[in-house]
DNA sequence: GTCGGTGCAAATGCTTTGCATTGAT
DNA sequence: ATCAATGCAAAGCATTTGCACCGAC
């Protein structure tokens, strides 16, 4: 698993014209690791830690070339500076974004309201709405130089 | 669909022993009258040119209690400070969130995914992976006072 | 008169940026 | 030599908090 994912990195950055540097590569190598949701301030702790000297100015560089290269991201459970929206009783919006463009597309699906009112009941909870992001590359960012 | 709104806050800041003041119901309202996502200091503007006052700071203390009123919440979006995590070839962690205790639960659905494969199928897209946020209200948080 | 609410301004704290330095091709 | 990367410290900026004043019950 760390061998693919380096290797998509390395092709992302090539794509750019950017370099596989050891920082990089640490830093993916510290979050295949960690295998689990991280905060940012938390895996510099641990890279420290471990002996690896980063800056947080390059992590923060790095996370962000991660993103682009569709191997992290974020885990969205508990943002700060976000958007809000009216939820209660209104249907649930759902999103295609494309990891390539950013372009992304509405919908809504009966079937996911479906599956998840059945998750809820199988577990004892009451469904009061929900969030559906699908992360996928659109035609034209398959079409995209990589 | 105003109304219900409004009987909700009530009960909810009732339940806290919190007051339904004019700024409150301003707030609700012109979150009402958008009826989209928003952003905070979008809002403040709206409001404003709309002839209402509101502090900054009331603003963000109002949003806290519509949020724990489950009336609105979190686009989740486009987020800061969030935190990460790898996707890449990964099975997706999907979350059940009591939006009256916080408490979550981390489950994962065959269902789910291949529903999900279906919908980008039907657009042309490719899956790289999703999230999946239910908002529902736990047995613990149906037995809280409110 | 007590308790919460509001606005303002200051403080927080995550994230980004400017800049000088360093390294790879 | 050129072009990008790094680290540091400073800057940015959304959000939170402290505090003094106000108003409802």
């Amino acid at each position: 698993m760390t061998a693919p994912l380096c290797a998509i990195f390395r092709k992302h950055l090539k794509s750019r014209n950017l370099k596989y540097t050891p920082e990089r590569a640490d830093i993916l190598n510290a979050i295949i690791e960690r295998d689990d949701v991280f905060e940012v301030e938390e895996l510099l702790m641990e890279m420290r830690a471990g002996g690896y000297r980063v800056s947080k100015a390059t992590l923060y560089r790095t996370i962000k070339l991660l993103q682009e290269a569709g191997i992290i991201n974020q885990a969205l459970f508990d943002a700060r500076q976000s958007h809000y929206q009216l939820i209660y009783g209104k249907a649930p919006r759902d999103y295609l974004v494309c990891i390539k463009t950013g372009r992304h597309i509405e919908f809504s699906s009966d079937d996911l309201v479906a599956l998840r009112d059945q998750l809820c009941r199988k577990h004892g909870w009451d469904p009061v709405g929900h969030r559906f992001l699908v992360y996928a590359i659109s035609p034209e960012g398959r079409d995209q130089a990589d």
